[in-house]
DNA sequence: TGTACATCAGTGAACGCGCGTTCACTGATGTAC
DNA sequence: TGTACATCAGTGAACGCGCGTTCACTGATGTAC
């Protein structure tokens, strides 16, 4: 299952389609066909939808998990004083971003893709992605949790949880709200802007 | 299709199955086998899975916009200054606490099942709640907007949509939340002081 | 260089299964005369 | 009051369809001798 055409275009379909439609709703007919692909092509090289669907999650997780524990190993080591808050959440959306974009089809995209597999909370997506990513989720969150250091530890959970809320919304949303803005607003913010925009918007709701 | 048993039945089986595993992913069977009622029977009174669908969104909806309704046109009599974003945020999550909690299992169940519609946002659904509730959330977002007049349009567009994001992910996680809040720091607070809680800091971020 | 065999990406057609929907039907209740 | 008919909630069984998966197969490339 390396890097053949086959492979890639399958998972560029899959991408694209699972994000507008969801999983249950997409077929690997629609997938293959997209692709230019044989049907069996999916079950030869991923053995199954599930695995499929696992990924298309790795090939934009697995790069932005390096990138993410590179980075917190990274200030680990320098050790110095805690960095304020701005610095720290500007730091997750600058990685987020740093993810090598010829992986996917598109940032936007993938966000999408994040949204549905939150939303619907039960099954084997979820286990797989708290299986796989949590342990870096939570190195990250203990920077954060050092920067407001006046926040109890519940209080802290809430908010942290508030502006989780934002950052999907806003990324899985974001080719709707970006088109909705240059209709009413005739600006198009790029997802980098927008993204940066969030970050004093979190900052000041932490904080309070 | 008034208020028969097997409606009812139907309706709180398929909102809690809906919300556990997606539209897609819950059969016909599996509801009419939870409601205790015959499979034929969600066709012969909704007409249609989609039907249904529909209708398990329409049975919180329909009450909480005639309720928000209400209070703006309320407002909009009592004439007045401009209230503060405070006030307006609280007038939005208490409408919610509102709604008849009979009409549905449990909020924090529907909760769910409009993060993952929002989630999905392609097909019929999406249309379907946007054609009959577009028109009451623009008339809350103006009165929004008349308490940060300093903000320019676009950027409070974008705030609103952060906003959005927080009340979304928080309440249609909210299950999730808890129990996690519970296991770690032995709380275990309500919908409603989760949702309060969350009003001084969308405050904060809206104002920044 | 030539031959035999192994490996591997990809194919075409078929498989059984669970799905949403349909339909002829039942039995209870209401209505007209 | 009794009878005939209409309405309506609900039923049981079957329908065709699209799904994920399987399997025997092909053809190209690599390897051993």
């Amino acid at each position: 299952m390396s890097q053949s055409k086959t492979v890639v275009r399958i998972l560029d379909a899959a991408e694209q389609l699972f994000s507008e439609k969801g999983f249950a709703e997409t077929s690997l007919r629609s997938i293959t066909s997209q692709a230019g692909v044989n049907l069996a092509a999916v079950n030869y090289h991923f053995g199954s939808k599930k695995a499929l669907i696992q990924a298309v999650f790795a090939r934009f997780l697995d790069p932005f998990c390096l990138l993410l524990s590179a980075e917190l190993d990274r200030l680990d080591e320098e050790g110095g004083e805690p960095r304020d808050l701005e610095s720290n959440l500007s730091l997750l959306v600058d990685t987020v971003l740093r993810v090598e974009p010829r992986s996917i089809n598109d940032l936007s995209v993938f966000m999408r893709l994040i949204g549905i597999a939150y939303a619907q909370s039960q099954g084997h997506l979820r286990h797989y992605l708290i299986d796989m990513y949590s342990e870096v989720f939570q190195r990250y969150l203990n920077l954060v949790t050092a920067s407001i250091p006046h926040l109890n530890k519940a209080e802290l959970y809430w908010r942290v949880n508030f502006m989780m809320g934002s950052l999907m919304f806003t990324m899985s949303s974001f080719d709707a709200l970006q088109a909705i803005s240059e209709r009413d607003f005739q600006e198009k913010p790029s997802i980098e802007v927008v993204l940066h925009r969030m970050v004093p918007f979190l900052a000041a709701g932490m904080r309070r």
